[in-house]
DNA sequence: TTAGGGTTAG
């Protein structure tokens, strides 16, 4: 039998009912925990008439708002349907735009709300707070003149959030300025300018400041910490980590991402073993580091170690791991790092579909980098100029110049890298006039000022084509000084072409701005070698002993079966070395009888004897990677190989005969772009 | 019915 409560009990079945009671809000919207409990008190809301009260539906507002339930579009909603909105929800809705980075829409909000209400200080810190953001400085100065009209000089709140906005824009000396004028100063103020300080690298001030701070927190110690980290001065920042007196993970993330980017594994291993919790972000630090610094095999494997663990790589992760990838060039790999993204979920929409784009471009699939880009719905300027650059690469500059064109139709601005993408392409498949229209179009219609990449692409196209005194006239005409690529372009092309004059000036100003490049002395030593100086030849060998400059040894590697095996010049140490010499001396037979004659031109060595020097191109690491590609890799797949310097005319040419001869496509990474070697044709049409 | 800085990977 069912149990009566009190007050139904007090009711007789025949006595007048009681007066209708209005639904209790108040209480049922406290108990609100997830958006599917506001939904539903919204809704009811809306059934019972309840939200025509301002209050419920202000409340309703705060709730969608809340930073736990975070929902933008409904709180939006909410605030639309309120007919006269008051302060407090005009403050909730800015914040909840700027927590949702829409902090642009957070200002046009602000700009609509002081039309009707002198903001306060709950909208002032957070419109401030989306000016940071933004990097809108300027913004940020108006809505400062207005603080001080409106009478907010000495509000901690406001001027604290305005010292972090300047800080955080660069403006370190108006940030300053704030905090001297504040006779009351709080924990979070000084952590504040510490933190902008310690950001713009003037890590002596932070310091500074830090030891004139009447009490610290977490948040002073690790801005410290990072700061001195990220400058690179590892020491202090470890004896400020060492002095905490109690560390928190983000204190020990710091440290360990500061040693990764400088470079001392050791010392971030160490902290990394020692550490009591890790997180994702002490993993992606790791893994970025050694990604950073080139160490992309290291970078690997940790990815792999943190997969055993357990533990869930998310977006960072895997744009570390697919950087790698690109660094290392081995599809393989990259189609594995491909695969647990789409296990993991992970869309490859954004950030994530340029690093997939640029990962099969570096790693020779330029078709897969192209699939990828068609995949994504929202094409977004990063992946266009990703699929422009990896074309280019490719030497497929007529159908990079397409998907430029494709993408100018759509009504996007291409920007500075964009045009680095398309003047690439062009020097890459030798398109001296379209170059120069490409370089003209970018100044003239986009009024994109060209960086010094840019005038180096110009100048390398002009280059490869021969036009030598063009080239000498652009960079002495350059708004900025000339850096080392641009000599280097200028020093090749006088190579390829036998200027002994133009050559030996490039090679002049290139060890002016660059004394240790040793590529330099191999090029201007290849230039008399060719011309058959064989005395300028010695003395340049003479200055580099001189100067202990050493020639970067030549190293190729070919990735089979999951195992990377790496080969320098005359490498004997390969376990199939017996096999891959019995191959080569083949490969010399046939290119012998295909009518192949060596082409020594480029030997730096000063060899009287033409067998020697013929001898020395045979060692070159690239053929010990094709013999072995031969030997093991199937025949319809393509031989991949990743060279570590830029491919030298005699390897180039035989690689050409040997892709006819034993009718393979041969892909050869080298140190700027790709060659597809095919039926005794290149991809680069003999320009690289 | 709102509550400053939020530091570490990118």
């Amino acid at each position: 039998m069912l149990q009566l409560t009190p007050s139904q009990s007090l009711h007789h079945p025949l006595s007048s009912p009681p007066p209708p009671q209005i639904f209790p809000f108040s209480p049922f919207l406290q108990s609100c925990k997830t958006q599917h409990d506001v939904k539903r008190a919204h809704a009811l809301s809306l059934r019972t008439g309840a939200f025509d009260h301002p209050s419920i539906a202000s409340r309703l507002l705060a709730l969608y708002a809340d930073p736990k339930i975070n929902s933008l579009s409904y709180a939006r909603s909410v605030f639309d349907l309120i007919r006269h909105p008051d302060l407090i929800s005009w403050n909730i809705l800015i914040k909840c735009y700027v927590e949702n980075q829409r902090s642009h829409d957070a200002i046009c909000l602000f700009h609509e709300l002081v039309h009707e209400f002198t903001p306060d200080s709950f909208t002032l810190p957070s419109v401030i707070k989306g000016c940071a953001r933004l990097n809108a400085v300027s913004e940020g100065k108006q809505i400062h003149g207005l603080v001080v009209k409106a009478g907010f000089s000495l509000d901690k709140f406001v001027q604290s959030s305005l010292v972090s906005m300047y800080s955080r824009c660069g403006e370190i000396g108006y940030a300053r300025k704030v905090f001297d004028q504040m006779g009351e100063r709080d924990l979070v103020l000084w952590n504040c300018l510490i933190d902008g300080y310690a950001r713009c690298g003037e890590v002596e001030l932070a310091l500074q400041l830090f030891n004139e701070m009447p009490e610290r927190d977490y948040f002073s110690w690790t801005c410290l910490v990072d700061g001195f980290a990220k400058c690179g001065r590892l020491d202090i920042a470890r004896d400020v980590f060492d002095r905490m007196p109690s560390r928190n993970l983000v204190s020990w993330n710091a440290m360990i991402n500061g040693c990764m980017k400088s470079g001392d594994f050791e010392m971030a291993y160490r902290l990394f073993n020692e550490m009591p919790t890790k997180d994702i972000i002490t993993w992606n630090s790791m893994i970025s580091g050694y990604e950073f610094n080139g160490q992309f095999m290291e970078a690997l494997k940790l990815f792999l170690v943190m997969l055993k663990e357990g533990l869930v790589p998310n977006h960072t992760t895997f744009v570390g791991a697919l950087s790698a990838v690109s660094g290392l060039a081995v599809l393989s790999k990259g189609k594995w790092v491909h695969s647990l993204m789409v296990k993991h979920g992970i869309e490859s929409e954004g950030v994530l579909g340029t690093s997939l784009i640029d990962m099969y471009s570096k790693c020779g699939s330029v078709d897969s980098a192209l699939t990828v880009f068609r995949m994504i719905s929202k094409k977004k300027l990063g992946h266009w100029t990703a699929v422009i650059v990896g074309l280019g690469m490719h030497g497929k500059a007529e159908h990079a110049l397409e998907i430029f064109s494709e993408m100018c139709r759509t009504g996007l601005q291409p920007h500075a890298i964009t045009f680095l993408g398309v003047l690439n392409a062009c020097s890459h498949a030798g398109l001296v006039e379209l170059g120069r229209h490409y370089f003209k179009m970018m100044t003239n219609d986009y009024g994109i000022e060209p960086t010094i990449e840019h005038y180096g692409c110009l100048v390398d196209i002009l280059c490869r084509a021969g036009n030598l005194e063009e080239a000498k006239d652009i960079i002495e005409g350059m708004p900025m000084r000339p850096n080392k690529l641009i000599w280097m372009n200028l020093l090749s092309g006088s190579r390829n072409f036998g200027n002994i004059n133009i050559g030996e000036y490039a090679a002049r100003c290139l060890i002016e701005v660059a004394p240790e490049t040793s590529g330099c002395y191999v090029v201007l030593s290849n230039i008399y070698a060719a011309a058959g100086k064989w005395d300028k030849v010695s003395s340049v060998r003479e200055m580099m002993k001189k100067r202990g400059i050493r020639k970067e040894p030549g190293c190729s590697y070919i990735e089979h079966k999951g195992m990377l095996h790496e080969f320098n010049v005359g490498d004997k140490s390969h376990p199939q070395a017996k096999e891959i010499y019995s191959k080569m001396a083949e490969m010399r037979e046939k290119l012998k009888s295909a009518g192949h004659v060596p082409d020594t031109s480029q030997v730096l060595l000063c060899l009287e004897d033409e067998k020697e020097k013929e001898a020395e191109l045979e060692n070159h690491s690239e053929r010990l990677a094709i013999a072995f590609g031969l030997i093991n890799v199937d025949s319809g797949t393509p031989i991949r190989i990743i060279k570590n310097l830029r491919v030298c005319n005699d390897c180039h040419s035989i690689t050409k005969l040997l892709s006819d001869i034993y009718n393979r496509e041969i892909i050869v990474r080298d140190n700027s772009r790709f060659h597809h070697f095919k039926n005794g044709l290149c991809s680069c049409k003999d320009f690289w």
